[in-house]
DNA sequence: AGCACGCCGACT
DNA sequence: GTCGGCGTGCTC
């Protein structure tokens, strides 16, 4: 038996299989994309199984694989496949997309334990030595019995084997607070504490009053007594308390009611929706269906029987949720409908439980797969449908190496099944709406809300009269008003100011005129270390102007508001209102995010504020009122999908109202209101968006009508760096590819942060229309720059990359 | 990644 | 004459 082993090398020089030979006692034990250490050179390095053969075309002696690390597999003959297909597409390292489609417990330190379920038996297979403990180390057991014979053991169900992490640090703890002292001790300590000491008598009081309990987290026991941390401090060097650590376990699906929750009788509309897919489902056809149905037109209904419809066939079901929406009312949704066999991937999982959940998609216990972006790499077998939703979202397409797109993995995977690909969303990227329209895939309209209300009515503020009238305030009076409004009904209202409102542009408070790059259709940037505005795709720039380029009006000025400022300034305006603020600032710490969360649902608080975290999925029946405080700062970013971005934020956001029985409203200020993205946003008009966008990236060849690549050099020499980048332009560039507008070479240029971390980093942007003509040449560039790495200059490949940065 | 091999400059 | 710089190439 002959092995063929991909080495967990990341470079050039070792992409590719190695031949190694398994010794008899292995072959039972040794599986396709078994995971093995083998002697490589000199050294030990582990590698994964990718092919099982008799023959080698090696012309030497093989050496052994020098160890077997698991007697599972967490790779099956797809995914192997599907990683080599990935590599070539992607232009990265197999070795890369196989460990990105691993759990990452097989990447920390980890001891491996047999626990023995049948003593007896073990016994009477390894013989006397065995001293009838529950457990031994894996090590042991190897040193006695061949790897063919624990295999078997395994299969037997007399031994299974589990992971320890040995490194607990990466592992989530929480700090814990216990008293070691009783009653009569506390009671004695509180009478020698100062009666001004209120915080530290606050501490024995509670443990007095709270003998049952054994210990509380930490930061309970802070807010409760609002009692600080250095009160804590001095209550352990007092010794009264004590701190330990304990991990935290998130079982994904313990808050979950499990109750039954059965199919709802579908609208005509979706009913329509559910027979044509299905269709594809039960004749195993490979088609692609974009649903493109407004918020609260009951996609996710459809998306459950689909798969309960495939699981009554014996197959399997991935669905795919950006993280976000990732919470426990949509885990709930999907359990309740089918109770057991399903798999919950998400980050909130230690490695251990994901590796967990792991298990039971190989062992064939989860048939339904729900999970983020990496999830497309669940080992499901037989897939009956793959769907994903709100497929618009950016977080499916992975930032850092392998870059993959979840959307093209559950194409491929779809093709492998024959399974059906079911993209939803209510605003749709325009690459898939794109395909839609030239019929690659299936286009299915959904236009009805099941509750039958009407999408909400969208006012729009034109800031540039509010500035006139009244000065230095992000609030308009018309959006303060509604505010007053619902605080008086007792209604609930969502404030959103976009995330990246740092990104500075200079904007004429007087007219709303907001500079732009005459040759890229793209706002320039104000950079304030040379004080001039520049163009991040071309090298455009200028100095700064003094005073309106459009109006000559001298109140021309840098622009961004943080959410800091306006949840400040709501606070003034209405004392009486609680203002629950999430952003990245607040929602930093793990759980923190739900907890807000929370507090906004169960009416603790009367305002929502945050970044576009808020928009995305949150069902909260009482909301009637959403605003937008400032529509234009998405929209003005140095990049050709801000407009894409921008109209799916604003109608994300309005179908945050007018969920339940209360009707809706929607407030958007703006400094550009004539805007089309904000003119379609009003009218909740994708498909006018659509058709209106379509053009615009026509004549600006961008996609879907060209293909994009982001080549990346970055180094800490910045002349080396650039060099480079000049280079790789010159390799690439060809007149008659030009010529024939087959391919544009847009660059270099210097990244918009253009040192991080002492690495200067420049960009070469290629716009092609097929792919072939320039694959051989990005194949020789990753070739040719892996030698320069050596001299600290490094090459990125990014195949449509979703930001520009 | 790590190590060996190999070809040119400054030394006991 | 040799020691060692790191450019190049190989690892089943």
């Amino acid at each position: 038996m002959i092995v063929k082993v991909v080495i967990d090398i990341p470079a050039k020089q070792v992409n590719r299989s190695f031949d190694y030979a398994v010794p008899k006692d292995w072959e039972s034990a040794i599986k396709l994309g078994s995971r093995v250490q083998v002697p490589f050179g000199n050294m030990k390095r582990t590698g994964f199984v990718v092919d099982i053969t008799d023959e080698t075309e090696f012309n030497g002696k093989l050496k052994p694989i020098h160890s077997i690390m698991d007697y599972d597999v967490f790779l099956n003959e797809e995914l192997i496949e599907l990683s080599d297909y990935l590599a070539e597409y992607l232009q990265c390292f197999r070795i890369s997309v196989l460990q990105a489609m691993l759990p990452s417990l097989l990447k920390a330190k980890y001891d491996a334990i047999v626990q023995i379920h049948d003593p007896v038996q073990f016994s009477e297979k390894v013989g006397s030595w065995y001293q009838n403990e529950t457990s031994i180390d894996r090590k042991v057991l190897e040193e006695r019995i061949s790897p063919n014979a624990i295999s078997q053991l395994k299969k037997e169900n007399i031994i299974s084997i589990e992971y320890q992490v040995i490194n607990q640090t990466t592992q989530k703890t929480k700090t814990m607070i216990k008293t070691n002292l009783n009653k009569d001790q506390l009671m004695n300590a509180l009478e020698k504490t100062s009666q001004r000491s209120f915080k530290q008598r606050a501490i024995l009081e509670y443990f007095i009053n709270n003998q049952a309990i054994e210990s509380i987290e930490k930061s309970t026991l802070m807010t409760e007594l609002e009692v600080s941390n250095a009160t804590i401090n001095s209550a352990i060097d007092k010794e009264w308390i004590t701190t330990f650590k304990e991990m935290i376990y998130r079982d994904p699906l313990k808050d979950v009611s499990f109750q039954t929750n059965s199919s709802k009788t579908l609208l005509a509309e979706q009913q329509n929706a559910y027979d044509l897919i299905s269709q594809s489902v039960d004749n195993k056809q490979a088609d692609t269906y974009l649903i493109e149905g407004v918020t609260g037109s009951g996609k996710t209904e459809i998306y459950l029987q689909l798969m309960d419809r495939a699981l009554q066939q014996g197959k399997s079901a991935l669905l795919l949720v950006p993280e976000i929406s990732l919470t426990p009312q949509m885990v709930e949704r999907v359990v309740s409908r089918f109770q057991t066999g399903i798999a919950v991937l998400h980050s909130g999982l230690s490695i251990t439980e994901k590796y967990d959940e792991w298990q039971r998609i190989i062992k064939g216990e989860a048939k339904i797969v729900v999970g983020a972006r990496s999830s497309i790499f669940a080992p499901l077998e037989n897939i009956g449908i793959i769907i994903i939703d709100e497929e618009h979202e950016t977080t499916y397409k992975q930032s850092d190496n392998p870059r993959y797109h979840a959307r093209d993995v559950a194409r491929w995977r779809s093709e492998y099944h024959d399974a059906p690909l079911i993209l939803g969303s209510a605003t749709p990227s325009l690459e898939s709406r794109a395909r839609a329209q030239v019929g690659n895939y299936h286009l299915i309209h959904l236009e009805n809300r099941v509750n039958q209300m009407p999408m909400p009515p969208v006012d729009i503020i034109d800031m540039t009269q509010v500035e006139l009238r009244e000065t230095a305030n992000e609030l308009s009076p018309e959006l303060i008003e509604k505010i007053q409004d619902r605080l008086d009904k007792k209604e609930q209202v969502v404030l959103l100011q976009n995330r990246r409102g740092y990104a500075s542009y200079l904007l004429c408070r007087e007219c709303g005129f907001i500079m732009q790059c005459p040759r890229c259709d793209i706002s320039l940037t104000y950079h304030k270390f040379d004080n001039q505005m520049k163009c991040h795709y071309c090298d455009y720039h200028e100095p700064l102007p003094t005073q309106c380029p459009s109006c000559q009006s001298p109140h021309i000025r840098t622009h961004g508001i943080g959410t800091q400022k306006v949840a400040e300034t709501l606070e003034e305006i209405f004392p009486e209102a609680k203002v629950t603020r999430m952003d990245n600032d607040t929602t930093r710490r793990k759980g923190q995010h739900q907890k807000l969360l929370d507090e906004f649902s169960s009416g603790q608080s009367n305002i929502l504020l945050g970044t576009q975290m808020i928009a995305k999925g949150l069902d909260f029946e009482n909301v009637t009122l959403v605003g937008v405080i400032n529509a234009d700062t998405a929209l003005n970013l140095p990049d050709f999908r801000a407009s894409e971005r921008t109209f799916q934020l604003l109608t994300q956001v309005s179908g945050r109202t007018g969920r339940g029985r209360l009707a809706g409203e929607v407030v958007i200020q703006t400094y550009n209101p004539e805007h089309y993205v904000i003119q379609f946003a009003k009218t909740h008009d994708y498909e006018n968006f659509f058709r209106f966008e379509m053009k615009r990236r026509h004549l600006t060849n961008y996609p879907p009508y060209y293909f994009t690549t982001l080549l990346t050099v970055s180094s800490k020499h910045q002349g080396r760096a650039s060099q480079l980048a000049y280079d790789l332009k010159a390799q690439l560039y060809n007149p008659e590819l030009e010529r024939k507008e087959q391919l544009y070479i847009i660059g270099p240029n210097r990244n918009n942060i253009s040192k991080i971390n002492n690495y200067y980093y420049f960009n070469l942007l290629l716009k092609y229309k097929d792919k072939t003509t320039i694959q051989r040449q990005l194949d020789d560039i990753l070739n040719n720059t892996q030698q320069k790495a050596t001299q600290g200059v490094y090459v990125n490949i990014n195949h449509e990359p979703q930001y520009f940065s």
